[in-house]
DNA sequence: TAAATTAATATCGGTTTTCGATAACGAAAA
DNA sequence: TTTTCGTTATCGAAAACCGATATTAATTTA
C-alpha cells in the first residue's frame, strides 16, 4: 500500500487514537509523531499540528503549554466533550471493522 | 457527534468498505449509499462518485456500465491488486482499533 | 553577553479532497 | 418527440493535506 493510499485510508483512524492517547495521559506533537512512526505511521507535521488545532478549537482538546528542559511543549489534555466523542468513536470503529470481518 | 467531525473521522473507514463490499459483489453508487444511510452513515455524491474514480485510476477497482430497467449503473468490481490492499487494510484497521480498547 | 544549538510549534503556498448543488445522461414510457 | 426517472458527472468554493521553511524560547557555548 502506497503511502498516499495509506493516509486516504487511515487518517481518520489516527484522529481518533489522537483521543485515545490524550485520554490517558498528556501528549504533544513531537512524541506522538514519534509514537506512529514507530508504529510505522508516518505524518507531516503541517498535518499534524492543524489535526491538534482544530480538535482543540472543537473542544475536544485543551492545550497547555509546559517547559521541559527549556523547551515549550504544547501538551493536549482531553475535554470532558472528547472523552464523549471518543467513547462513540470508539464503538463506531468496532462495528466498522468487525463487519470487515464478517463473512 | 456532529457531522463534519463524524466524516473527518470516518471516511476512510468508508473508503476501506467500497473495497470490502465491491470483492463481495459488484457495487453501484447509489446502492452503496443507500446502504450507508441504513446504517446511519451519510456521504455525499460529491464526496462518493470522486472517491470511485479515484480508486478505480488507481487500479483497486473496474467499472463496467449494466443497464438495469432501462437505467445506466456503473457497477463496481475489485481487482487483484484492490484485493490485496484490503487484506492489508482490514488488518491495519483491526489493528488500530484494537489498541483503542487497550487499557 | 552574544551567538549557536536544540527541541519544539507554527505557518506558507501549492495541491488535493470534500461536498452540496446542479447538470447531464440514456433508456423507457407517455 | 417530450417527459420521466434512476443514475452518474461535474462545478466552484471551502477545507484539508503536506513538505518545506520559519519561528520560538530557553540553554549551552564561545
Amino acid at each position: 500500500m502506497d503511502n498516499q493510499t495509506f493516509r486516504d485510508f487511515f487518517l481518520g483512524f489516527i484522529k481518533i487514537h489522537i483521543l485515545y492517547h490524550a485520554a490517558k495521559e498528556p501528549i504533544y506533537g513531537q512524541e506522538f509523531a514519534n509514537e506512529l512512526n514507530r508504529h510505522g505511521y508516518k505524518i507531516s507535521f503541517g498535518t499534524l499540528y492543524p489535526i491538534f488545532h482544530r480538535l482543540e478549537q472543537k473542544g475536544l482538546l485543551i492545550a497547555e503549554n509546559k517547559n521541559v528542559k527549556g523547551k515549550v511543549r504544547k501538551y493536549y489534555f482531553i475535554t470532558e466533550k472528547g472523552n464523549e466523542i471518543l467513547t462513540e468513536a470508539r464503538l463506531k470503529a468496532k462495528d466498522l471493522v468487525d463487519e470487515l470481518f464478517e463473512n
